[in-house]
DNA sequence: AGAATTTACTGAACCGGGTAAGTTGTGGAG
DNA sequence: CTCCACAACTTACCCGGTTCAGTAAATTCT
């Protein structure tokens, strides 16, 4: 009943643990014979080195740690964070590293457990998401030397590996998209203003409206259902309403797409919709959204990869995963 | 910049590691004085005990694990995994045990994953989802003898602890709720029917539309949006159609709805739909859904207070965690 | 006052792997 | 035939906590 042990496998095999730990760990000192012998043992047993044990003798746990720091309500309708996941544990359960999950309420928690599990050496890195201006957790993570990738960029992270995708080409790219269709009141409807690649991508809208001679309105919101109807609606009752909105995730646009509905707009005849992130969400819907598409797990399984690089003790510095594309669906018309 | 040890701390205070162990983890056989000290000291230098050098002494790793074992596509989609996980946190960040992710293909991959984090002691014990009939995972728990909390029964766990919630009893409220509005033709589309809580569901769902005299159509499906499409178009190209849709699931109830808008069907008025678990998704479609509502955190904080129960040696059996409720929404009317 | 008990510690073993250093045994070169 | 190199091990200690047995001093009891 008891887990067996390198002991166990040494007695049976009438060598020595150290003798077991070479042939288990593929390190020279032991002749082929006796490798796979104790191999076969192992085998046979099922033994499955302690996880614990390994940790406090080499440096490594082989986990990595990640915190979800968004109210609940959105983590769970958010398909963002689930295809980042699904991403992580592509590479990680390929190398055989475990994810670990926090979610905590504020910035300030974020820290605390990032201080903990690495204190703990429960973890032998993090990821980031939700870069911020000023980021708090920037500063602790360099102090404490923890490795980590940080997602949400670009911004400062000093020494600290992150990678981004290139928000400021994407919107452009809507904005010139839905400008061709006709649209000369092209609105937005914004995430949490806090986080650095909303601010990008106001930059970006800004500047490509400004340049197009389009006055550029952003109704700043957070990511949830509740406000992007509201941000809807504020924009909607406007005398001089636009003829298209661009969101800034799928949620929002999906509300979105229903305040036009019970307001008795037609999508795309009265209004057209663009949303960022293409998740399922977005074909289910009728008309189905048009979205800025990208390819979020592999986004998430680019980052594993650099912080396992990281870990490694590798040189990781500042990594550009791809621009998200325009993906046209019914959504989007030229302006009656 | 190396992390403090107990003997780090030991030598500050001026006493033996064994003195430090007692005082921070509140035993006897220390002086209130000199624990005091040993706390501050502890404090001032920023010490976490090592989680590995913990788990390999005494038997507890304090973490849990959970596999989420659904493809890639829904698990993004679907809130309710992550709510379950908001849930598990809660009770378990208070505690503070870490929760381990793993993201598996099939049961028999997940089985796998279960003995590793078991053999390798990385795990306390585990949330098992997706109760199926005859389910291979539950006599390796069994067999493993790995603490574990089962969601999604009732069905036979032999001595493993399981918590469900009554599904026969709110799917025989929506009917009896929509028949009561006048419909002669309900029909449904189901989750996964390998899974136990849809077979619960279907045969509440046929017993309850027997007993009133309706004909019971479900149409397996598997909790995508794509596939929750399909079905509900088999359904509506009837001539003798349902008048109203019972989802198991709030994704393709939503899908549903974008099917019945697309053929030029009213909701409610040519149809009515009713989703299962009632995420904010479901306020967030035009009309808004109703839905069979339950606090899927609640639900999750629930079996993690069982699963620690259980990790601390306490017999858990087999507990209801409550009905989930119908909430009237835009999607339900008379008929017409 | 002396014995018995309690308090407040110390020292060492232990958990289960990893690994540097030491010990055999074998084969080949000189 | 000796010496050396090298493969194939063994021995022993390390990691950082927990815990048990032992000990000296303080306190209580008779």
């Amino acid at each position: 009943m008891k887990r067996p042990t390198i002991a166990d496998i040494a007695r049976r095999a009438g060598v020595s643990k150290g003798a077991v730990s070479y042939a288990l760990n593929g390190q020279p000192g032991v002749s082929e014979a006796t490798r796979q012998r104790i191999v076969a043992i192992a085998q046979e047993i099922g033994f499955n080195p302690n996880s614990a044990a390994r940790a406090l003798s080499g440096a490594s746990a082989r986990a990595v740690g990640l915190t979800l720091c968004r109210p609940a309500r959105i983590l769970g309708i958010e398909p963002w964070f689930m295809g980042l996941i699904s991403g992580f544990e592509a590479e990680l359960s390929a190398r055989s590293y475990a994810l670990t999950l926090q979610v905590v309420a504020t910035p300030e928690l974020e820290v605390e457990v990032y201080r903990r599990w690495w204190g703990e050496r429960r973890i032998d890195g993090v990821i980031v998401t939700d870069l911020r201006e000023n980021d708090i957790r920037i500063p602790v993570l360099q102090q404490l030397q923890l490795p980590a990738v940080v997602i949400g960029g670009p911004g400062e992270t000093g020494t600290i590996a992150q990678i981004w995708s290139d928000d400021a080409g994407a919107i452009t790219e809507a904005v010139r998209y839905l400008v061709a269709l006709g649209h000369r009141r092209v609105a937005r409807v914004s995430g949490l203003p806090g986080l650095l690649h909303t601010q990008t991508r106001t930059r970006a809208f800004d500047d490509i409206c400004g340049s197009l001679g389009l006055s550029a309105i952003t109704v700043p919101s957070d990511y949830t259902g509740e406000e992007g109807s509201r941000a809807t609606r504020r924009l909607l009752i406007d005398t001089d309403r636009p003829t298209a909105i661009i969101y800034d995730n799928d949620v929002m646009a999906v509300a979105g797409l229903a305040v036009a509905q019970e307001m008795g707009l037609a999508v795309p005849g009265d209004l057209s919709i663009v949303a960022w992130d293409d998740s399922p969400l977005c074909s289910l819907v009728h008309p189905p959204l048009t979205a800025l598409t990208r390819d979020i797990a592999e986004y998430g399984a680019h980052a594993a990869r650099e912080l396992l690089a990281s870990i490694d003790g590798k040189q990781v510095g500042n990594v550009e995963a791809g621009t998200a594309h325009l993906t046209p669906r019914g959504s989007t018309a030229p302006p009656r």
